[in-house]
DNA sequence: CACAGGATATACT
DNA sequence: GTATATCCTGTGA
């Protein structure tokens, strides 16, 4: 097991999006594999960094390899890892997880026992692992966060991402194919 | 399937 | 200032 640091992180985000499906996450030693993520770059109009850096997204222009966490619809938090090159904010928004470590401590966070649910949706997923706010910016290599590359990459599917109304076109949304732990179905479109 | 919940950002008056 | 949209999810029809 790789663990993923500060030079993983400095190339495209479409390049390293692909690499993270089948990566493990942990968060204070609760996670599991990576099964579904999508990729934003700056010059795509549903990337938050699209228009300029405020208040809210300042840490997607901060350096890579570090956390954005943003509020989603004023309830959920979400979770992206910061890309290379820095000031022009792009990341990937990791959406699914297939539960590995500290499973019980997800269930008491989500009040839920479905184990296919728990990590389903990036807003599942950092209440699962206790993600919010506070974490925004802290670097990807170190306590709490851990986070290991997989040495037999799995099969990937793309296809289009999810709850956006721009950039629809673009098949910037990756998969773990086969996975029953991805927050909707996938059509794969190449 | 529809829709509320409610922070943050932008586009209006 | 008000209105509308958003990288979402739980609940109830």
């Amino acid at each position: 097991m790789t663990q993923l640091g500060t030079d993983f992180f400095a190339r495209s985000v479409h390049e390293i999006a692909p690499e993270l499906i089948g990566a493990t996450l942990l968060f204070d030693g609760v996670g599991g594999v990576i099964v579904e993520l999508e990729a934003y770059d700056h010059e795509d109009p549903a990337a938050h960094g699209y228009r300029g850096r405020t208040k809210r997204n300042k840490s997607m222009f901060g350096p890579p390899g570090h956390a954005y966490v943003y509020r989603s619809y004023g309830v959920h938090w979400c979770l992206n890892f910061v890309c290379e090159p820095e000031g022009v904010a792009n990341a990937v928004l990791i959406r699914a997880l297939e539960p590995t470590q500290g499973i019980d401590a997800m269930r008491v966070r989500r009040a839920l026992e479905d184990e296919r649910l728990l990590c389903a949706g990036p807003g599942r997923l950092c209440q699962a692992l206790g993600i919010t706010g506070e974490h925004d910016g802290l670097p990807l290599d170190r306590a709490p966060f851990e986070l290991r590359g997989c040495e037999t990459a799995p099969e990937i599917v793309r296809g289009p991402r999810i709850g956006i109304s721009k950039a629809t076109d673009v098949p910037w949304r990756y998969c773990a194919r086969g996975s029953r732990f991805l927050s909707r179905g996938i059509r794969s479109s190449l």
